[in-house]
DNA sequence: GTAAATATTGCGACTAATTCCAACTGCAAC
DNA sequence: GTTGCAGTTGGAATTAGTCGCAATATTTAC
């Protein structure tokens, strides 16, 4: 098999970030796709999807397959680097952890995306630990709901209908 | 198109029940293929998959077709009858809301499941509505994490390694 | 150095779920 | 009755994601 970066030379830049360091301090090796992968996720403002990982890589080197960029999500998900959140049906993100911890309300009806800091998952978290002694992964939430307006238009229809 | 029902006469038994009642009151059709799929929801004890329902279906009626039965799930999901829940990653299972409210801790390591009663999130429920006006839908959740055991057995292995 | 063992990748096959469309059904209007 | 129309279905095509495996790359043992 032939790599484009042993053909061009090209080494991707910007390996010196927390996600590269953290691989590499726990023996993974840092091969130029999990460079460019990794360089995705930490340019991203805050979500990012697996398609777009993928859309920016192979932008640089078509070889580049499909299933690395998985198998890397996977792996840092493991690592617990990044989460994995389902934002609305069908709609998975990544979140890089060391960008902040929070949760988002996600409204069913219009899609409307509120932020929610961790802290009010907290009690939650707190009360799985001490009455089942759970330790719950509370790091990433996307909470499906209605916002008010949504709520007020949908009791408005089963009135009036 | 010839259905097979048409042939034979073989009509489905169980008409009377809830999700039944709900669909046809909200002017909903309830075809043969609704009622078989209706009636596999019905049936379980707790959870089933969209594969089961359509094993179940299809041993009866080898004409049905997979795409009417994530249909109907999607129909009895937005009417708020049945929940859709991942218990561990990939594993969706549907849940009849008439058998109960209830959530689950699963553990990320050893797959072990624990139910948890649906008053345990009520003040997460609550504060979401106060705080942010917002309706969290969270009925049937399934939390993933690491039980007791498990738990106990990653620090050992981080302290020894 | 070389050889063996291990980690990682590309690739193609596969799976669960979705989407599109033409065919069919049931109901109301005439 | 027939016609028109909205609701529903089967089937094929499509999609996101997974899996097994051989090829490649890197590390370890000697
Ligand atoms: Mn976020
Ligand atoms: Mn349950
Ligand atoms: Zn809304
Ligand atoms: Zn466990």
């Amino acid at each position: 098999m032939r790599f484009p970066w042993q053909q061009k030379q090209i080494v991707p830049t910007e390996t010196s970030h927390n996600l590269t360091e953290e691989l590499t301090r726990q023996g993974y090796r840092m091969t130029p796709q999990r460079m460019m992968i990794v360089d995705a996720i930490e340019h991203t403002e805050n979500h990012i999807s697996a398609e777009d990982i993928f859309r920016q890589v192979v932008a640089k080197y078509p070889n580049v397959n499909v299933s690395t960029v998985y198998r890397t999500l996977e792996l840092l998900e493991k690592l617990g680097l990044v989460t994995k959140t389902e934002m609305g049906v069908g709609h998975i993100v990544y979140h890089p952890l060391e960008k902040g911890h929070h949760h988002h309300l996600i409204c069913r009806e219009c899609g409307n995306v509120v932020d929610l800091d961790e802290s009010v998952l907290a009690p939650l978290k707190e009360s799985l630990q001490q009455n089942y002694q759970f330790t719950a992964d509370l790091r990433h939430l996307g909470i499906m709901g209605l916002c008010a307006e949504c709520k007020q238009k949908s009791q408005n229809k089963t009135a009036n209908g």
